[in-house]
DNA sequence: TTCGTTTGCTAACGAGCGTTAGCAAGTATA
DNA sequence: TATACTTGCTAACGCTCGTTAGCAAACGAA
């Protein structure tokens, strides 16, 4: 274990900085040596610990979306819970992986269009996976008179892109911790913004 | 007039050509003659019409933040009216916008990117006037009691952000009109999902 | 007819791209 | 000390990129 463990590091030393050029430059115009440069490397070095400049995208696609599967999942295992506290949970998970990482949540979210089949199509029925996950969760929140809306699909679009918009304007020392950034969330998405008097 | 016409028009359709390619494949990964094949044309014939790749962009991007403010202005002409009546036009319009041309809509929310300086800052000003504009409105709600949100920045980023996801999903053939899909959109952002029986 | 504009072509430029081959130094294990 | 692996270099490959120069056909206006 210790044998591999330089390489692993050196791997993923490579794949965050990869992360932070794309996430600034976009994957397309990001080019090998402008990440060697960033790493003190030539360019052909890169090639000792990657197969490919997309090897590197593929993996922090998918790696994110395990994360985002496993916090779903981790927010819904007692499905006897009501459900409104299962999609807040939910919510919490989602803007959890979003802050902790949010240089890649923002590749996950923008620049998996770069991934070339089938990876590009495994990707999307991921995604898809994933947005019916909440899909069914508000279904079941509307059949249970918890919820009200006219159509799930389309709250299920609103939430995740109202969640996903945070890497856009996140930063870690902002006045706000991600818990209170999903808590508030929660709130405004659950309880909208008219005010009843 | 009619000696300008075809130029204008022949410029206007290396817009729209270019604007559905760099929607689809990013403006990095869509090459002129990629642009020019689309068009019929050899590569180096696009440029007795443009001067740039970049120019193109920078008419999409600088295009649509007139429509946006023109919409919001429209909007809000009636500055007696409630807030949650201007708030609601306000999403109106911004979604009229967003629908009537979702290429040109996804390309001005992801594109902007590439423009260099000083567009690229010139933009990002435009945008942060633009979001202004909207947590004002949402934060004279409060002041006037009809909006409750703990922060009218936060709720304007959240407001904005479900309404900016649209063109990622938008078909014009599909079963909502613009229309009804702003009004439910105004609708589950001002009421929320939480059903009070 | 003449003139200017529009439109488009071919050919090429310098530059940068992702990637590979071959080599060598360092390091840990046996 | 011998072996294997990690790490990184230099040099170069074939290719694509955005863009330009120069030329020519078509066409409307005078």
């Amino acid at each position: 274990m210790s044998t591999t463990a330089p390489t692993r590091s050196r791997k993923a030393q490579i794949d965050r900085t990869a992360t932070a050029l794309f996430r600034a430059r976009g994957f397309a115009a990001t080019s090998m040596r402008e990440l060697a440069t960033e790493l003190g490397l030539e360019a052909g070095s890169l090639y000792s610990h990657i197969k490919s400049k997309e090897e590197i995208l593929h993996r922090v696609c998918f790696g994110l979306a395990d994360e985002f599967f496993a916090g779903f999942a981790a927010a819904t295992l007692d499905s006897a819970a009501p459900i409104a506290t299962q999609l807040r949970l939910a919510i919490e998970a989602h803007v959890r992986v979003l802050t902790r990482d949010s240089a890649a949540s923002a590749v996950f979210l923008h620049e998996w269009r770069h991934l070339s089949e089938p990876a590009r199509t495994e990707f999307l029925a991921l995604r898809d996976r994933y947005e019916a996950a909440f899909r069914g969760l508000i279904q079941q929140g509307i059949a249970a008179g918890e919820l009200h809306a006219p159509d799930a699909a389309f709250a299920a679009l609103t939430l995740l892109a109202s969640l996903n918009w945070l890497p856009a304007w996140y930063r870690p020392d902002g006045k706000l911790s991600p818990d209170e950034i999903a808590h508030r969330l929660a709130e405004q998405l659950l309880n909208g913004m008219r005010n009843y008097e």
